[in-house]
DNA sequence: TCCTAAAACATAGCAGTGCAATGCTATGTA
DNA sequence: TACATAGCATTGCACTGCTATGTTTTAGGA
C-alpha cells in the first residue's frame, strides 16, 4: 500500500473560528443552526462536517470549550497561606465562570455529548482537590478526610447553587448561600469553626459576578 | 343519526393522553416531535396546537407533570415526630423522584419554557420548609433560623446532586454525600450532633432509587 | 517537473422538523 | 331554517441536519 499522503490540511484557524462563532451566538441567544454558523463567514456547510463531523461535533467541541475556559479561570486563582480560602475562592471562581457563560456552562453539563478530552475535564476537579489535599495536610481538616470527596461535596454545592441561578428559578442572591454552606461543609470536616468562618468569608469576596 | 357524530368539544382526555404520551416517549428515549408523537393516535397534528398551543406548549405541560409528581410524591412522605428525619425523607423523596424519571426533571428546571401554574410548583418547595420550620419550633435548628433559606439550601444540596447523578458524570453512589452534607447543614443551624445524624441516617434508609 | 491519489470543498438535494393557511364538519343559538 | 362558532384534517411552506456528487487543491514520489 502507499503511504497515507495527507494531501490537503486542514486549516486550524477555520477550526477556532468556527467554534469562536458559535460560542459568541449562543451568547448572545441566536440559534446555532449548521446555516447560520457559516452565514457571513466564506466557509462552507461541508467544512462543518469536515472540521467536526456534523453539528454533534460542534456542540461536542463547545463542550470542551466550557471546560477550557473553566480551567483558564482556575489558573488565574493564586494559592495563599490559607487553604480553606482558596477552596473558597475556587468555588467562586467556579460560580464567576458559570456566570460569564451560562449557555457554556449548561452545555457542560448535558450528556448528550460526549467530551472530546475527558481528561481535560477531569483535571479541572483536581484544582478543587489538591486545596482539599493542603487543608487535611495543614490540619484544617480532620487526617481521615478524603480530599476528592470533599472536593467532589464542594462541587455539587457549587453546581447545585449556581444551575439553579444561572438557568432555573432563583434570583442571583441566591448565591449568597454559598457561605453558609461551605462554611457548614468545612466546619463538619474538622475546621475550626471561627476560623472557617473567617477564611470562607475571605475567600467569598473574590466572588466576581458579570455585570446585569 | 347521532352515533357517528363526533363530539366538537375539548376533550380533556385528549390532552392527557398526549402528555401522558410525550412522558413515555421521554421515558424511552423517543425524539419527541410534532409528528410521532400523534402518531398512532387518532389525534391530528392540529389538535396539539388547538390544545397545548404548539410543541413549546406540550413541553410546558410536561415541565409543569414534573412538578406534579413531585409533589405527589412529598405528599406520600408522613411526618414523624422527628421533624428532621422528615425533612431528609423529603429529600430522598426528591432524590428518589429525580432518578424515577431524569428527563422529566430535566426538563422541570428548562427556563426555556414557561411553566403553567407557577404556584403549584412553589408549592413543593413548600413541604421542605414546614419540615425546616417544625425543626425551628422543636428547638432542633436555632430560633432565627430561616426555615425557606435552609429548604433552599437543602434543596441546592439535593439539585446539585442528584443533576450530577442523574444527566451528569458522577455515578449513583454519589448521592451518599447527602448524608455529610444535609448533616453539616443541620448541624449548623444549631442541631445537636449526635442526635442529627440518627435523624439523617434514619430519614437516609428511605431512599428509593429505581432499578438499574 | 509532472502525475496521481486522496483530502477538502461547493453545490444541490433529501427527509424530517414546527407551524400557518385553508376549508370542512359538528355544535349552539336565534 | 339560518347563521355563528369551535375543532380539526389537509396541504404546503420555511427551516433543520445531513448526504450524494462532482470539482478543486495539494502532498509526495517518479
Amino acid at each position: 500500500m502507499y503511504c497515507d499522503t495527507m494531501a490537503r490540511t486542514k486549516d486550524p484557524a477555520v477550526r477556532t473560528l468556527l467554534i469562536e462563532r458559535a460560542a459568541h451566538m449562543l451568547r448572545i441567544r441566536e440559534p446555532i443552526t449548521l446555516r447560520s454558523l457559516v452565514a457571513g463567514t466564506d466557509v462552507s456547510t461541508m467544512a462543518v462536517y469536515t472540521y467536526f463531523g456534523g453539528m454533534d461535533g460542534v456542540w461536542k467541541a463547545l463542550r470542551q470549550e466550557g471546560f477550557t475556559r473553566l480551567a483558564a479561570r482556575f489558573a488565574t486563582v493564586t494559592t495563599s497561606e490559607d487553604p480553606v480560602q482558596d477552596l473558597t475562592v475556587l468555588i467562586t471562581a467556579y460560580l464567576g465562570n458559570a456566570l460569564d457563560h451560562p449557555d457554556l456552562y449548561r452545555v457542560m453539563f448535558d450528556a448528550n455529548f460526549d467530551l472530546e478530552d475527558l481528561k481535560a475535564a477531569d483535571a479541572t476537579l483536581e484544582y478543587l482537590v489538591q486545596a482539599a489535599e493542603r487543608s487535611r495536610k495543614t490540619h484544617r481538616f480532620h487526617a481521615d478526610t478524603d480530599p476528592l470527596e470533599l472536593a467532589t461535596q464542594s462541587w455539587t454545592i457549587a453546581h447545585g447553587l449556581v444551575s439553579l441561578v444561572a438557568n432555573g428559578p432563583l434570583p442571583h442572591q441566591t448565591l449568597g448561600y454559598g457561605v453558609p454552606l461551605l462554611t457548614a461543609l468545612f466546619i463538619s470536616v474538622g475546621d475550626n469553626p471561627d476560623r472557617c468562618r473567617l477564611s470562607v468569608e475571605n475567600g467569598w469576596k473574590q466572588l466576581r459576578l458579570p455585570d446585569e
